[in-house]
DNA sequence: TACGTTAGGGTAACCGGTTACCTCGTAGAG
DNA sequence: CTCTACGAGGTAACCGGTTACCCTAACGTA
């Protein structure tokens, strides 16, 4: 039998350190303490080196709760995105995040799964108010449900714009992005055009947009788009997007081009015209939206729509921010700031040369 | 001039409610309330309803910090990653966030760059006392920093093997992967084989050991790694896999596979090969590491190593809610937990069928 | 009838920062 | 040399749940 160690040498100790034990070892009160981590101006250089000497002899942490309680807030923010393995939502998390943390914010991710239910639940969960605020990118929300965005704390919607009511949010050009994408497609002599991705039609996102930008666009080269090269695809991920094509060419349609209502469905669309021996972007031209990196170094690279992600995730740190200093709550009405997309030509529409080939 | 109305209808006061007041309401204690909101089992039916409505009437809703305070602990962990932008850490954040929460825990999600100032920050930093334990998967840190890993509080690192020293953590079977995927590469008959992605040799990351398990299985055949055909990367990311397969080939190397230290480097390379006109894999195979989607989705799809990533998530977030439910800082000596690994093959090494050429 | 036991619920101290308000000391003005 | 003003820092109330400790009522048993 050996011996335990009934005090393992731990550098930090096991007892939490106060602000009131740091005033006490610093021979000065708590106040100063306080002035001392805050680095609130009027101490004597003298005072607070004592305080800082107490500090780390003491191996002192501040008690984030506490603050938190006192304050009233917590320095926090949530984001929920739909799910963090879309390639889309893990380049904006990381954005948001980053951004944030330049504004000396710390970002609690919380997934929906893009579900109606899971994200009402968000805006009223008792974990959201552990933060500050929301940013929010919804999915499955429907119009009707627009009064429950209209909560009693900061909040600030991604990416749609149907949904707006009187809320603040940062909204891409979806319509006008897909009409960008149906057009260079109509430019390079494509006509039949395949949709892969769909959307619940009681919803209010970014799918109804799309197709719209998409549907206009042909209309306006008088050009009804045919019912059957839609690939049904209310998830958006390559897997759905692979079965939405598959789906399209097993019905025979008769197919030129193929817009994916995002970049995923686009690639996943890609890999069956592969399988099927169809080229691309020589029997095939596909373009998609988002701009995921994916798309940059697929084989042959994809065309797609940059919607201004970046710029996003910045407006809505910023904007979050600023309505929690003002400690305006999202009922009190709301900016739209309209991030303008960028049309991306690729390879797989033929390269920004033109030619219907994708090089060798 | 129209009327400016003092108070807009919420539908959530903005002073807070406080149990206090649900008590007042309820004609009850503040103590009943906090049975009745925490499930205690000895409350009258009568008397829970009378609560329950009044929390309902009132809109109550409890203070996260004023809890957390009086609890000591705050009902969230972080997470610690590079870069959510690469997938595999999105993969394994979706993970970790859907374990946390099925586990009642609520993920704050850190990026570290990979960067070493910021991994020993991560560490030490204040913003990581808001939450309960940290999930840290470290990439920049040293042998050396195997110190600053003994902290006062839960720890869980992941994915590495080196580091270890006393702290609790899931690696993965990087050098047995690596050798799998390596020796896959023989059996198909190729035989000079390139590396892409390389690491820092201070470092203690995967990179050394996936470079150890593929120079092994080399050896065992009889054949030595040629420094030419190693394509340096420090970074992992499509990008820098591109370059690094760039520059093999520009120095002339003569190349019939490619075995990439993680999947997002090989499809970086994947993407040059194909910019060149070789065939993948009739000219050359190509392998990777990690099974992130795109490699099932992409022409040809992407021969890999499957790392247990969902078990590693899983298995983390478990241990470290254990470690938290149990008090124990990482100081006090580590288990290790390693999740095997499994081979994958694709098309872009010949398929499961063993033929050399890519399905058309 | 007396007494022990337990369920239900009240009271108040406590968690650890923050800050309104107050005091003291000193430098500059008159 | 006194008065004012301001800078430095102390005191204690407060933020809103939690919970140790206590009391009461009701039930069962001898």
């Amino acid at each position: 039998m050996r011996p335990v160690p009934i005090e393992t040498s731990r550098r930090w100790p096991a007892v939490p350190v106060t602000m009131r034990d740091v005033a006490r070892r610093a021979g000065v009160s708590v106040k100063t303490v306080s002035n001392v981590v805050n680095e609130f101006p009027h101490v004597t250089p003298a005072t607070r080196a004592r305080v800082l000497a107490a500090i780390s002899e003491l191996g002192y942490r501040m008690n984030f709760s506490a603050r938190s309680l006192s304050l009233g807030r917590t320095g926090m923010i949530t984001l929920a995105v739909p799910e963090l393995r879309l390639p889309y939502f893990a380049e904006l998390s990381d954005e948001v995040i980053a951004v944030a943390a330049e504004r000396g914010y710390t970002v609690l991710v919380e997934q929906t799964g893009g579900v109606r239910e899971r994200e009402l639940e968000v805006l009223t969960s008792d974990r959201r108010r552990m933060t500050d605020g929301l940013i929010f990118s919804p999915l499955g929300l429907r119009p009707a449900d627009a009064r429950s965005l209209e909560v009693d704390y900061p909040l600030v919607l991604l990416g749609e714009r149907a949904l707006h009511g009187s809320v603040h949010h940062v909204a891409m050009g979806n319509v006008e992005g897909a009409r960008a994408a149906a057009e260079h497609l109509l430019e390079r002599g494509r006509r039949r055009i395949a949709v892969v991705g769909s959307y619940d039609e009681r919803g209010a996102g970014a799918g109804s947009l799309r197709t719209r930008g998409f549907t206009e666009a042909l209309a306006d080269s008088g050009i009804e788009h045919d019912p059957r090269r839609t690939g049904e695809a209310l998830e958006w991920t390559r897997t759905t997007g692979a079965q939405a094509m598959r789906r399209v060419l097993e019905r025979g349609a008769d197919v030129d081009a193929v817009f994916g209502l995002n970049d995923v469905l686009a690639l996943g669309a890609m890999r069956v015209l592969f399988e099927r021996g169809l080229r691309v972007p020589g029997d095939v031209a596909v373009a998609g939206f988002d701009d995921i990196e994916d798309g940059r170094f697929s084989c042959p690279s994809l065309t797609t729509v940059q919607p201004g992600r970046a710029q996003i995730a910045r407006t809505a740190v910023w904007l979050l921010v600023d309505l929690i200093a003002r400690g305006e709550p999202a009922g009190a009405g709301g900016r739209e700031l309209v991030v303008a997309p960028e049309l991306i030509v690729r390879e797989s529409t033929g390269g920004p040369d033109g030619s219907g080939d994708a090089p060798k």
